[in-house]
DNA sequence: CTGCACCTGCTGGAAAACCAGCACGTAGTT
DNA sequence: AACTACGTGCTGGTTTTCCAGCAGGTGCAG
């Protein structure tokens, strides 16, 4: 019955969850090796009984250490993340945050990416009436 | 010389600097208005105080209350967090993202904004090359 | 067997975050 | 002037976060 509520996350339980979020999943040394300023590796460890006893993480035994995975999935997440930045940078408003979107990948982007995308809004413009 | 980090905020502090992100600008009154389990009036204040101390906020006069603003101007914000959401739950993939952007603003969308959208990305792909 | 390299569980206590309350100051009103 | 409504600065203390260290378990190499 916990919040399940990102926003209510310390620093240090913010910055593991992206990693985790980003990786998919992690055991302690990797969470450790990619957190800025990282602490002693028994201060991860702690850190992630922590959020898992708050329910935000879960473990399964590899071999014999413990791999940590989120418990909601990916895809809630991602939703949920681009929805809080959608109301918080941009109004609302889609076509901003597209524009920054395109603004800000520019440079990697493929002609085949762009067509793609191109594509996915024609669809979403039949589908639309 | 501070760090300007958003990811080394604390929670509330985020979530202050979330609602003041969001309306532009907010005097305390308003911060406390719109913060989820809002605590008292002066503490809303002192986190302002810190916040200010730290140079995530500045404060002008207004009559003679305090309102706050951002120090790093909102576009710059803006790209920032998109950035992040960007890498952390999209493997940096803009098509994902813009997928998704799509899915989560189905029905608010208008006939008129997907068709800029789709303008949007016409013009990067001339640019593109 | 011994030592080494991993890992986990658990702890107490330092540090940071968080908060409410008090003192005070400035209008505007009665 | 006295009262009210609203604002600020500053404070000390509780609560939460954060961390390092210790104990102990397992497996493998020497």
């Amino acid at each position: 019955m916990s919040k399940k509520e990102l926003s209510t996350l310390s620093r240090r339980e913010r910055q593991i969850m992206d990693i985790i979020y980003s990786r998919g999943t992690a055991s302690a040394t990797e969470v450790m090796e990619s957190l800025p300023d990282a602490p002693s590796y028994s201060a991860v460890r702690a850190l992630l009984r922590v959020l898992e006893e708050k329910g935000h993480l879960r473990h399964k035994l590899d071999g014999q250490r413990y791999v940590y995975s989120p418990t909601v999935e990916r895809e809630r997440a991602k939703r949920s993340a681009l929805q809080r930045v959608l109301r918080t940078f941009f109004d609302d408003s889609a076509e901003d945050a597209v524009a920054a979107l395109l603004d800000i990948s520019q440079e990697s982007l493929s002609d085949d990416e762009l067509k793609r995308m191109e594509n996915l809004i024609k669809q979403a413009r039949r589908e639309g009436r």
